[in-house]
DNA sequence: AATGAATGAGACTTCATTCAT
DNA sequence: TATGAATGAAGTCTCATTCAT
């Protein structure tokens, strides 16, 4: 699966709109038009419109796959989460279009099998989150918390703030001379210290 | 806006269908066959398919307003956010489809007419759980906490909750004579009311 | 299957265009500039253009088929053979587009369903002969001769003197007057019956 | 016209195709695929894909072209007539793809230039067969007999029999330990031999 | 009030061919 | 000599919508 720059870049564009616009609603013309090819370019790269999006999608999926080594370092438990915190939003960050197109195709019927590799990477992420908690408990600092739970209120929480983005804008006033996407991240990632060491050691 | 049965029926059938395949991938054929009408119906009670979904959203949008009275009758600010999250929670789980067709549509830019809706809904909501932390301040028992983070990580967790269910599925043993989605509701339910309470209560 | 007007006007004009030019070069919208209508009328009618080959082959293939009671009344046997001989080319002759089709398209792996069809035809009119035969036998007239060996000259007989019209008509004077599917009827005919009464009584 | 090797493995390779699935239904890429050739080598070697199939039938046509030199000898006019029969076969299944593609496209309205060589090679074999006859009837043991008429139902019955494979094959018992072809090849001359003698001595 | 017939637009895809290398 | 990249044309089919009834 070694792609030319071709095929990155319509792979790139493809990503902004079907992020955009859904997989459905993107045609192959929309996006030949964008890349300033030839519509038949697409297949002649991709065989399918179909096939573009399982490319897509497995060729970006890794990205999102948090890597224990770029927070284990950390002998403080409590450090040690917020990092991966960090490089948790970090990692989003770095392909927010398909991350969106995981959510939405991953509800969608017909795409069932590309929601395989989202399960998959759920599943690691899970697992990381769940040795952190670990860590935590064994320093006596946290009591243990269903890691598929937290799981899903981050990933959650993440997502809602950008599909939020209109009313996030309305409530709250954006330091001048930084975008959304900035103030969203430090803000996100913020949150996401704060409610993952809330949950952690909150006494019922 | 009076809808006749037919209508309704219509509605019911396109909700189901749109959430489980998108608004593109359904045709107005596929929502006349289910709904054994002829095709020309759908125009003719709607005008237009697109129309359909503004109808269709608008006509449900009220059920997951929250209604501070279900929970203002509560003293107590941990039984009142309690309340607050059951009555949550109920809302949203009495037309699910719905709301899995606003949230997949609202990021759609094409249809960003019917996020108004959206954002009206959030705006409302919102402010009902500010009151809610509002309350637990004035009681001593919060300390404060920006409801618009608040509800970014319960509606997220609650759409998350629900669109990964099958990695749930596979994490935990749901007990015997439970519909998945009964045990989600009450798990959800319980998760919802922890995280907020220890949000609201952690020193930070 | 009841066909309404237009769609024996479609099919009449697809037999046509296939025949002449085979079912793969003729595309849809041939098909629908001849008829005076819209492409997508081809597809409202048949589904696809495969199934409107099918329709088509379907609906005509009965013509083919030999009917006893049309020749079963002469009790001489050489007069119920040559009788069959008239029936059986007159059937031919109802419908030559099609039983071009038919002879083109048995042979295309890819459509090898319709070829069922086909072969069901065969084995009917390989019983009517056999019958024949056994009435000659019987009668004392005709010795025995295979019917699946004899179906197969007259047929491929049939089909070669229609598929060879040019090649024929530079060799024979066609009398004034008389078109050249008249000729060839008449000279079919008339050869198919010598040859049947020839391989029957011949004594090797 | 000289090929070299890879043209005539391209040729082989067209043949088998062309006369499996039809020639508009054959691409070039299947074709380039099973050579295991760039596309673009049909389009260099061949000029177009019409070209290849001139080509192809230009190159192959000779083969089924009768030599009297091969059953002259014979004096026994029947003797003669059995074995330009059995030379007929022999040459015709010497290649077999060719004959199908012939018979298919010589159809076909679109390429009505290559049934200019068929025409030219019936007009030969028709002569061939004139000839023999007239030897028969020189000799006194044959009467005439249009060859004309006789040819179409020489061809006739062999297309027939390789076309319909099938339906035979359900009729007959094909000796274990022989193919089908085989069979077939012993059976059809047989029965042209059987039916062209029949046919020459018969008095009507 | 309701619908069957019909359609124009546009979807994806495949094709034979060309061109620069 | 040979080929990978690229393309315009055309293919079939599906779509939402309209219109006469």
């Amino acid at each position: 699966m070694e792609l030319n720059n071709k095929q990155l870049e319509i792979i790139g564009i493809a990503k902004a709109l079907f992020a955009q616009h859904g997989f459905d609603a993107t045609s192959v013309r929309d996006i030949a038009q964008r890349a300033q090819i030839n519509v038949a370019m697409i297949n002649y790269y991709f065989n399918s419109k179909e096939n573009l999006l399982e490319v897509l999608i497995k060729h970006g999926i890794e990205a999102y796959k948090l890597d224990a080594s770029q927070y284990n370092t950390e002998a403080d438990a409590f450090l040690r989460l917020e990092k991966m915190v960090e490089h948790y939003v970090e990692s989003k960050f770095s392909d927010l279009h398909l991350y969106q197109i995981l959510t939405n195709e991953a509800n969608n019927k017909k795409r069932e099998s590309y929601s395989i590799l989202f399960k998959e990477l759920r599943r690691h992420n899970i697992q990381c989150l769940r040795e952190v908690i670990s860590y935590g408990v064994e320093q006596g600092v946290f009591h243990f918390y269903d890691p598929v739970l937290l799981h899903t209120s981050m990933i959650g929480t993440f997502l809602n703030f950008k599909m939020n983005k209109s009313v996030i804008e309305e409530f709250i006033d954006i330091p001048k001379g930084m975008s959304f996407e900035e103030y969203l991240k430090i803000e996100l990632t913020k949150h996401l210290k704060y409610i993952l060491k809330a949950i952690l050691t909150y006494e019922n």
